[in-house]
DNA sequence: CTGGGGATGGGGCCC
DNA sequence: CGGGCCCCATCCCCA
């Protein structure tokens, strides 16, 4: 527990959302309390007004508007939704109240209308994503449907519903698979209990989005445009006065875009799509009727990494990077470094963290434990690391001199450090300027977050330390630039994790894209001011300077 | 600018 | 072969 949040603790309740799921969709079904009744050409289907709230855009602005006309919000009504075909609303109530949607391939289409018109934006987002990996690129092939009925499990991770509901982060991150990783430390991942309450799915199992990324509340502008959409009516019961009609199709336009959202269009395809294809992908795994298109593609990524390199195989190249990674297994763990998935978390505190051994190390933090004391003096440390440098600081050997000007350092990062500032004037005057053109690609202001040019460094580790340069001063060498941008980077980053392990990526959560995400936004904190840090646009940047300097010692 | 602590990513070893 | 564990190099941030 964190000393200073006055002794507050915060104990999560996993298996809530799906509960309060769960006892909802119950009362949908006896009816219980239901105080909004759809109907789609006949047929009907009792509801919740607050449920459909939360879940549609729609319904949020048409309650929300009644409210505020102080009509209250309560009371008994019935909407007609004749533009929704009675099978799609169906499904997409399910979805509302179990977080799946369960729907035939051949009512994809419905089903995107329907959510299109609602104001259901991940159900939106799933069912093109769906579309497009059948190959419908919007009327290219409209007609053009698998011939059996396709399979698609599409699961989220039914226990983050309420908290990513809390959050409102507006997110439009499209959650490819869920399931559940097992993780001893997160109380994140418990088991997706499906709800006991309402009949296991039907065998054509679409799951999709919870109903967490509604449109945002927050974004006031967005009015139901009370059209002449004939195509659909949301009718009040008699006596409540105002009609409600449609122009829900305009919905999906006025779908708010996130800060973070990546720059994801539909219409955009190439690089991005190779990640929606993924994910599509990765949406059908383990269903037996979609063929191992993912595996295809992903040895066909790393193949054109260099040679016929299986999983099997150390070392491995990152087909993102192009980097080798050594080690059995370690692929997959570096391929975190480009998607950004964070599997780990912290059960105290919430950090999440790439690796298991890192957030064991994290772990010390709440427990107190410091196993690394110094010997001469009271000092103790989280990391062996740690103490090593402290360690030196008794010796007072200062190992790490500038071949410049001589200082001595006790740390060689802080020698690095030093040939990368001001105070090195030597190495400083022979820094060229920045090309404008090279420096856009990383997005990155002069100077700031410069990093030693790893030919320069290089040398510098072969004159001070040709040890490190011999055993594995290669391996934080620069490798290939990445061309493209952070969603191809992403990309093919979910390509190889499929390719890596399609059985571990069926378990991969919602959190690989969530960590996408938050990748996304760390990087663009980071290409603000002071540079970015991602390593392929570090990658660049060192590539830079080396043609920098390459360029003026040719001079 | 420097010293120091902490975080992150890669590699080696072992199970 | 994958993953856990550990060490190392490097980077960031703060005082």
């Amino acid at each position: 527990m964190s000393p200073g949040e006055d002794g507050l603790i915060g104990i999560p309740f996993p298996e809530h959302s799906n509960e309060l799921l769960s006892h909802l969709n119950d009362q949908r079904r006896t009816g219980l309390l239901c105080d909004l009744t759809l109907t789609s050409r006949g047929a009907r289907y009792p509801t919740h007004r607050s449920v459909m709230a939360a879940v549609s855009l729609y319904f949020r602005r048409l309650f929300g508007a009644e409210e505020g006309g102080g009509e209250g919000g309560g009371g008994f009504s019935v909407c007609q939704l004749d533009c929704v075909a009675p099978d799609a609303l169906d499904a997409l109530l399910e979805f509302a109240y179990t977080a799946t949607l369960t729907i035939p391939s051949s009512g994809m289409r419905d089903v995107l209308r329907g959510a299109q018109l609602l104001g259901i934006q991940c159900v939106a987002d799933a069912c093109r994503d769906i579309l497009g990996e059948t190959g419908e690129a919007e009327g290219e092939t409209a007609g053009e449907q698998r011939p059996q009925q396709m399979t698609i499990e599409r699961t989220i991770e039914t226990t983050n519903v309420v908290e990513k509901i809390s959050r409102r982060k507006n997110e439009r991150k499209k959650v490819r698979k869920v399931g559940l990783r097992p993780n001893n430390f997160s109380p994140l991942y418990p088991l997706a209990a499906s709800p006991a309450s309402h009949p296991s799915p039907p065998s054509d199992s679409f799951r999709s989005l919870p109903p967490t990324q509604p449109p945002s509340p927050e974004s006031e502008e967005i009015h139901p445009k009370l059209g002449q959409n004939g195509d659909l009516r949301a009718i009040r019961e008699p006596g409540r006065g105002n009609t409600l009609n449609g122009g829900l199709l305009h919905w999906a336009q006025e779908r708010p875009l996130t800060a973070h959202q990546p720059p994801i269009q539909s219409d955009k395809l190439s690089e991005d799509d190779d990640m929606e294809a993924l994910g599509d992908d990765i949406v059908v795994m383990g269903s037996s009727s979609i063929p191992t298109s993912v595996a295809d593609r992903g040895a066909a990524t790393s193949v054109a990494g260099g040679g016929r390199k299986r999983k099997s195989q150390t070392p491995q190249q990152c087909p993102v990077c192009q980097k080798i990674i050594h080690g059995a297994g370690k692929l997959p763990r570096h391929m975190r470094t480009h998607t950004g998935e964070k599997p780990f978390q912290c059960s105290a505190c919430g950090v999440r963290f790439t690796r298991n051994d890192k957030l064991k190390i994290h772990m010390r933090k709440h427990t107190g434990e410091r196993p690394y004391t110094c010997s001469h003096c009271p000092a103790r440390f989280l990391h062996s690391y740690d103490l090593k440098n402290h360690l030196s600081l008794h010796s007072g050997a200062r190992p790490f001199e500038c071949p410049l000007c001589h200082k001595a350092f006790a740390r060689e990062d802080h020698l690095q450090r030093h040939r990368k500032g001001h105070s090195c004037l030597e190495l400083r005057t022979r820094r060229p300027k920045r090309v404008p053109e090279l420096a856009e690609d990383a997005g990155e202001k002069d100077g700031m977050g410069d990093h030693p040019s790893p030919l320069s460094l290089q040398a510098h580790h072969t004159m001070f330390h040709p040890h490190s340069v011999l055993e594995g001063g290669s391996a934080s060498r620069p490798s290939l630039i990445f061309p493209g941008g952070i969603d191809r980077e992403r990309s093919l980053a979910l390509q190889t994790l499929a390719q890596l392990n399609s059985q571990s990526l069926a378990n991969y959560p919602e959190l690989l894209l969530r960590g996408l995400e938050m990748r996304g936004s760390r990087e663009m904190e980071r290409e603000g001011p002071g540079g970015t840090r991602s390593p392929a646009l570090q990658r660049d940047r060192w590539a830079d300077e080396v043609e920098d300097e390459e360029a003026e010692e040719g001079e």
